[in-house]
DNA sequence: TTTAAATTGTAGTATTTTCTTCATAAATGA
DNA sequence: TCATTTATGAAGAAAATACTACAATTTAAA
């Protein structure tokens, strides 16, 4: 039952040195991989032709053909999975299909948000962003989370980013705001008061408003100079913040870019310090 | 220029008989035909392995070898973003439709993940979310905003969720856990060090343990029940965290829906709550 | 129908690829 | 540290794969 590449992945530790550069590739070129034969698998792994084969033996193969075999069906189910889909009613029990279908939903809503999106607008608020004396992210409740991800990178570039989490007390971080300043409001229904509040006092005092909301009624578009639509709605309780991450993705994309060569070195000195740290998991992983 | 695809299409009217067997074969199972040796593919034709090597001359290589490797490179290439994406831009300029380009790539990484998605496997840990005693999200960096979603709403709905933000300290809240709790670690690269010791320390304890994570790379699959992959690889320093929510949205909504009319009361009576402290813009928003 | 040209398959050869053996090198543990 | 185990690569043997020559078959034109 277990895929290849699963029985790769839990082995992973037990492995030697050169067996692990051979998952490793395996396992980051799925279909690339799939094409090589011996001779070429030892030379982009950089281990022997030896080392290649005891690879298929240790994984329980009677020889390298074996292992390639089974790496090119791997590969052919993993992009044909689109054609199954269409039969899957066939292949899958009702409540299985239905999750598959959860996910055409999600699409759904980033092709909706798409098809309502100005670039022009998009991009002049990047330049705004980028000039901005300070940037305020203000949410709550649910949205919190796109604003904690928002802010937490947005930070990493510009560095004059604050965030705004409405049930924490910040709110006097907006005091002495002005002209100067961008204060992006997220909310959507049913759109959260204090959000609504802190954004039309941003605005009210002269600074650009951004909002990021999920329809034309919501109160946060009166008070903003830019306002852009992600769909949410989800047939439960819950909201999909998918289109709302989509358009936060897209601005910390564009301004990361801007910031181009300065922002690389921002990079360099965070990962030094997180390596100090010992944040990560392990070196070259 | 032209791809081997199109010079066999093009050329199929002037081909000998078995010729069209093979051209027709190619086109209709370009990655599976990319694939086969002179032998396998004489047999899936039903011609002789002689015509296979002077199709290959036919259409101007050496012999069947390079054929396959452009088969190969077509395929490869059929299956990657970027190809895809220069076909759905054209009625902005530039830089205008790059930004649509971008959300159309968050579709696909919905897509892909969509594609490894088991919904069997899936459906099997929503299950054993209901039933556990305790869950435990554990995340952090980027990945705790993520995590602060899942938290909140599913917290909502369970009633016993914990979110172990690494770096809060919280983790003696896992001091006694058991195989009757969950712990959901969501990291991806580069993979926080932390997030993964805590899956492992939990996984030991014989707690059920759940990655959310984007390669078979993944540190925290080894020591994972259940694992689900979700693309995030974006051409910048940033990750896209889309396709990780999208997961989670599933969960939430699918153990939602278990919880039915028990979660309907909880909702109610949270809402006479928020309204009690004046949360919403406004009613009837 | 006959004949010539083109296409195809068989069978044997050449080439490439895979595998095995053995000597060397790197880990591991006392 | 040294001995023992374990892993590695080079080189040649074995196997699989690709190719070629030639005979048989098909096709088309006279």
């Amino acid at each position: 039952m277990a895929s290849v590449y699963e029985k790769m992945a839990k082995q992973r530790d037990e492995m030697s040195k050169s067996q692990q550069k051979i998952t490793r590739f395996i396992l980051e070129n799925r279909l690339r991989a799939s094409f090589l034969n011996v001779q070429q698998m030892a030379a982009t792994t950089g281990v022997s032709e030896a080392s290649v084969i005891r690879f298929a033996n240790y994984l329980g193969y009677k020889g390298y053909p074996q292992l390639q075999k089974d790496l090119q069906e791997e590969a052919t189910n993993e992009f044909s999975i689109t054609e199954r889909l269409a039969v899957s009613a066939q292949a899958y029990d009702e409540k299985e299909a239905g999750i598959l279908a959860f996910f055409e939903e999600e699409k759904l809503r980033i092709q909706r948000t798409m098809e309502n999106f100005d670039p022009h607008k998009f991009l002049k608020v990047v330049d705004e962003i980028l000039a901005a004396r300070q940037v305020f992210i203000v949410c709550g409740r649910s949205a919190t989370s796109v604003g904690t991800f928002f802010q937490y990178y947005l930070n990493i570039i510009l560095g004059n980013v604050t965030l705004i989490d409405c049930y924490n007390g910040k709110e006097e971080a907006l005091c002495d705001i002005d002209k100067s300043d961008i204060v992006i409001g997220i909310t959507v229904k049913r759109y959260t008061r204090q959000t609504c509040e802190l954004v039309a006092y941003a605005h009210e005092k002269g600074a650009t408003t951004v909002a990021i909301t999920d329809s034309f009624m919501s109160p946060l578009i009166k008070d903003s100079t830019y306002y852009f639509l992600a769909e949410t709605g989800m047939p439960t309780y819950i909201d999909s913040f998918i289109a709302p991450l989509a358009i936060i993705n897209a601005f910390l994309t564009y301004i990361g870019k801007a910031k181009g060569s300065e922002l690389e070195k921002r990079f360099a000195s965070l990962e030094s310090l997180w390596e100090k740290f010992d944040v990560f998991y392990k070196k070259d992983m």
